[in-house]
DNA sequence: GATTCGTGGCC
DNA sequence: TGGCCAAGAAT
């Protein structure tokens, strides 16, 4: 594991010398028999020796920078976000450069990062950010959320790791890490739950620059160590308090959880359709269409619904291209 | 609340 | 090999 070289934009007060109680009530964390300042110092350490160096945490890195890596994130690993990102911060540095090009170019620019109708929201979100915020990603957690594509995570993360404010911030990643080291379960339920939302906000440090910098890394922990499946509990900074840990690691017991088929579905069409549009520059015929797909049927369904969700225009009958 | 919506890599 | 998973949002 690489060593962390980025600044972080929001460093911690020096977490073991925080006096106790200067952070947060002086309780337990539920389950986890650790003080928070302990707790908090504990994971803010690691987070400080192991954190990836990634473009988007640089000090550098302008909200802007931040909310395109939050879409492009969205359900989609950082290792194929890297260079799709790269390409749109150099060709769309502002929210306005983005939202002066036609909302086809962000489709066929998001590539193969899977969703594209997360290009087509951002791009609406640029265009929003254009015209009614001033060119400026807006600070506000409720204004974030008026976005399109913006849900209740990603105002939560664009609120606390582009302008160091305190919120919950419930990905994937914490809500593992806390259903494991206070819950004691291996997975969480597959719906966010109250309680989830209680615990990361009674967990939540006081202070507002070390609550972002106390979200990023517990999401980077969920990430890198405490992985869904084969997590290397070893290197865990948390080892000796996990509740999973000391309950003898059981394995999940709740409903199966939903598997994504994808083989045969429209999903698949749909991608095949658009991967078409994306790689021609202008109009297609529907004789190149027709060719990806055997089932006419299922074919002209897939279609209609990319026509419908804004992803393809029509041009003329039997002629399609990215939206303009 | 349950579904839909891409794509690729990994154990 | 193939089921499972990856910084979710919208309906």
């Amino acid at each position: 594991m690489a060593a962390n070289t980025v600044t972080p934009a929001f460093p911690a007060p020096a977490g073991p010398a925080a006096p106790p109680g200067a952070d947060a009530p002086a309780e337990a964390a539920p389950k986890l028999g650790l003080p928070l300042p302990v707790l908090h110092a504990t994971v803010l350490d690691w987070y400080a020796a192991n954190a990836r160096d990634l473009p988007w945490r640089t000090p550098d890195a302008s909200p802007w920078a931040v909310m395109v890596s939050e879409f492009m994130l969205q359900q989609t690993p950082v290792k194929r976000v890297l260079p799709v990102w790269e390409t749109w911060m150099e060709r769309w540095p502002t929210p306005a450069d983005l939202a002066a090009e036609a909302p086809g170019e962000a489709v066929r620019m998001w590539g193969r990062l899977g969703y594209p109708r997360r290009a087509l929201r951002l791009h609406g979100a640029a265009v929003a950010i254009t015209e009614k915020h001033g060119g400026e990603v807006p600070e506000d957690h409720a204004t974030l959320l008026s976005l399109p594509g913006v849900g209740e995570y990603t105002a939560a993360a664009v609120a606390s790791f582009a302008f160091g404010q305190r919120h919950v911030v419930l990905d994937t990643n914490v809500r593992r890490v806390f259903a494991r080291a206070v819950t004691g379960a291996e997975y969480p339920a597959q719906a966010t739950t109250a309680a989830e939302r209680r615990t990361a906000t009674a967990l939540l440090p006081a202070a507002d620059r070390t609550a972002a910098t106390w979200a990023v890394a517990v999401m980077e922990l969920g990430a890198l160590v405490c992985t869904a499946r084969g997590p290397e509990c070893g290197d865990c900074p948390l080892f000796t308090s996990c509740a999973w840990q000391r309950a003898g690691r059981p394995p999940y017991e709740g409903p199966a959880r939903r598997g994504q088929t994808y083989e045969g579905t429209d999903r698949q069409v749909r991608g095949k359709l658009l991967a078409v549009l994306r790689e021609a520059h202008d109009e297609v015929p529907q004789a190149r269409l027709d060719a990806v797909w055997p089932d006419a049927v299922q074919r002209a369904r897939a279609l209609d619904g990319l026509v419908a969700d804004g992803l393809v225009e029509p041009v003329e009958q039997g002629v399609y291209r990215l939206p303009r």
